[in-house]
RNA sequence: GCGGGUGUGGUAUAACGGUCAUUACUCCAGUUUUCCAAACUGGCUACGGGAGUUCGACUCUCCCCACCCGCACCA
């Protein structure tokens, strides 16, 4: 369905207990969003899935769970104090907003090592004017590095910095893993965690926040291989994709321009999804080079030369990294998932979630409650459901329809109803949420068909 | 951050400078109901926040907040 939007999906996600507004009852806080019930299983489901594809299944990949509070000179090595910044510059009539490097670059300048004054002078200087030819403002510039301080005691405070990324932890303890382990080369090390952006608009429902979750890793490699490298993770992530059940006509991949990409890298290739409000990027595959071993390597005096066991000379690996966004796969899955289809010449809406993510994997129902040997014999079976899946729901409210549109459109891909029948033989119905369709099954064999 | 728009129960909405703020669905309790949002009864829940104008503001003005669209940004 082509005409659903993203209103539809936050509107449902918020009436069924998978998405809140953070902060709603004091009217919000921009680019915040708290997880209901059903949103935590799903996304928690996804982060799970996420970890036994990219790490458990693997012996190459070391997973980790770094501190989000770092030293600040983390943050300085990484680059992020003066890359994370944009000076932007303001056409005083269109009121248009400028990238001010680019338009120094444009005019030929030099902007490397350039603060915000610097810039701002090389820009009166040259007498530069707005792509439209009109004056410009006073520049501003926007970090998008959070800060907080550290101590309890005004005046002794040190400004410290919320982590941009994960990736950093990854780096800052490449030594400690290889000390601990020392793997073969090329391994990873992994981590999923959050991290915070003072974004400067947060827009698009959960899809550019200022509090989100990320899961990625750092592959750590001898530069000769990679290309070779890049490949394997770049088709790796397309089954990654597809195991989410995102169809691969929905995933687009992006060649990232080199003036578009980011200060450490080499090649990026986006992972764009077609989400209701447009092809927007899911994930990222980048090639960061030795950029960040060696600056961590320059700064804090500690060798993050890797020594290979065949005794040929220690260099500093590379690293390829692939990074995916936790709250834009569960957007991508749930925006997929969004199904719209007739039914008695009614709308009826459902998730079409795949199983391992739905959370809810099965609902009980007696067919009627007011009706005590089938309530006895519907908690019988919840009971032992219960105990083997953990996710199942209790649900007698209204009548038998009404219980399976309202699974529907939690995503529950079966409903189990008892009936008189159930009484006589110890068959069930189980209902099939894709297809609504109905089978009977013997209540010993219902786990085995879930 | 700029420009434009919007803000009424959980969701979607109506109206009005002046009695208890409308309706539907959802939700909850009950009656009923032998498989796809049936019916009936009852119930909870809202004017985003703050100032101001006014005898009186959900309605008019201003400020703030949030969301939507466009720009910009998006490591």
């Amino acid at each position: 369905m082509s005409d659903v939007t993203l209103e539809d999906i936050a509107s449902l996600a918020k009436r069924r207990g998978f998405i809140y507004q953070g902060s709603e009852i004091y009217g919000g806080l921009a680019g915040t969003w708290d997880y209901g019930p059903l949103g935590v299983t799903l996304k928690r489901n996804i982060v799970n899935a996420w970890w036994k594809f990219f790490v458990e299944s693997r012996d190459d990949m070391y997973g980790i769970d770094s501190a989000i509070l770092m030293n600040p000179k983390v943050w300085v090595a990484s680059g992020h104090v003066a890359g994370f910044t944009d000076p932007l510059i303001e056409d005083t009539k269109t009121k248009k907003r400028y990238r001010l490097d680019h338009l120094l670059e444009e005019a030929g300048v030099d902007i490397k090592g350039m603060n915000l004054e610097q810039m701002t002078q090389a820009l009166q200087e040259k007498g530069i004017k707005s792509p439209d030819g009109n004056d410009l403002g006073n520049p501003a510039s926007f970090n998008l590095l959070f800060e907080t301080s550290m101590g309890a005691v005004e005046g002794e405070k040190s400004t410290i910095y919320l982590r941009g990324e994960t990736a950093q932890g990854m780096f800052t303890n490449f030594r400690n893993v290889v000390d601990s382990f020392y793997p073969d080369l090329p391994f990873g090390i992994a981590q999923i965690g959050k991290a915070f952006r003072n974004e400067i608009s947060p827009r698009d429902f959960i899809f550019r926040v200022r509090e989100f979750e990320i899961a990625e890793f750092e592959y750590f490699i001898n530069p000769s291989s990679w290309e070779e490298k890049f490949e394997m993770w770049r088709s790796q992530m397309h089954e990654w994709c597809n195991r989410l059940g995102l169809p691969a006509e929905k995933i687009h991949e992006l060649e990232v321009p080199e003036e578009d990409r980011a200060h450490y890298s080499k090649r990026t290739i986006d992972f764009e999804f077609d989400f209701p409000f447009g092809k927007k990027e899911l994930y990222g595959l980048a090639y960061r080079t030795d950029f960040d071993l060696m600056n961590h390597q320059n700064a804090s005096g500690r060798s993050m030369e890797y020594r290979p066991k065949d005794g040929s000379a220690p260099f500093v690996p590379h690293v390829i990294e692939p990074t995916f966004g936790v709250d834009r796969t569960l957007m991508a899955v749930l925006c997929n998932a969004y199904t719209v289809d007739e039914m008695n010449g009614e709308k009826r809406i459902f998730l079409k979630l795949p199983k391992d993510l739905a959370p809810v994997k099965a609902a009980v129902s007696p067919l009627l409650k007011n009706k005590p040997e089938l309530v006895n014999k519907a908690r019988e079976v919840y009971d032992m459901l219960k105990k083997e899946l953990g996710a199942v729901m209790w649900d007698d409210n209204g009548n038998i329809g009404k219980r399976y549109r309202r699974q529907d459109e939690i995503g529950t891909p079966a409903c189990i109803t008892i009936d008189f029948q159930t009484l006589e033989d110890g068959t069930v119905t189980v209902r099939n949420r894709d297809t609504a369709e109905q089978e009977r099954v013997a209540i010993q064999g219902i786990v085995e068909r879930l």
